[in-house]
DNA sequence: CAAATCTGATACGGACCCGTAACAATCCGT
DNA sequence: ACGGATTGTTACGGGTCCGTATCAGATTTG
């Protein structure tokens, strides 16, 4: 299931992506953040603040203020662990669900028009 | 010559270039940014500012700005339209081309992957 | 139980980006 | 040749993001 793709065709595939998301009405949101709210989607929980920070290589506080502001728009959300109270676990909302739908739908289809 | 992708390997494939972007050295270009490059290097010239503007749906400033801070890093480069000299007319350069040889490389390696 | 450790959040100073509005330079029509 | 249009740039006020350093709360360790 590998899929093959040559260089003008990546290229195109990523601009055509960028162009829509800027062309959209919804907020841009960074690639910092879309980094994260795909990790949290698309790999197994549980999300704490110190794992996305590890695996996205940055600071804490870049995760702690990318869930503040994603929080806002509710395309994610934050609980206690009540294991270890400490910690915070990062959860999926249907808004994010449904962002990250439409953004695989976009991609899809400009795929499918190369 | 059309490329099919399904929902999740859609995602998968912008997470990972995501992550990549996020991860390597280089300053992280804005969405808005990129969407510039890509115009310049994917369409025919000349490519003005209020042409990119137009194109991106976005006010003269924004590329501007964009122009300014790529150009400071020779992504881009900028010379008077010798023909009307209101115009600038936007230009590629060999670091450019090198940057984008490499997001390229980037997606379809990642897209092999999938 | 007290000290060390670990977690996420916050304060701070600096950098960048945004859109609106004003600007100088250039071209064009009359 | 001169007033009106057009182009790209800059000034401004406001917002967001960054990393470092610091913090309070929870947990573990001795």
């Amino acid at each position: 299931m590998s899929v093959d793709l040559n260089t003008a065709q990546a290229l195109k595939l990523w601009h055509g992506v960028a162009l829509a998301l800027v062309q959209d009405d919804e907020p841009d949101l960074s690639l910092r953040q879309v980094s994260i709210l795909l990790t949290i989607y698309l790999e197994a929980p549980p999300h704490t603040v110190r794992d996305l920070a590890r695996k996205l290589g940055v600071s804490k506080p870049v995760i702690t203020r990318a869930l503040d502001s994603m929080g806002k728009v509710e395309l994610v959300s934050r609980r206690r662990d009540e294991k270890d109270r400490r910690n915070v676990l990062v959860q999926r909302t249907v808004k994010g669900a449904l962002y990250l739908e439409r953004l695989a739908d976009t991609i899809g289809n400009l795929a499918r028009r190369l």
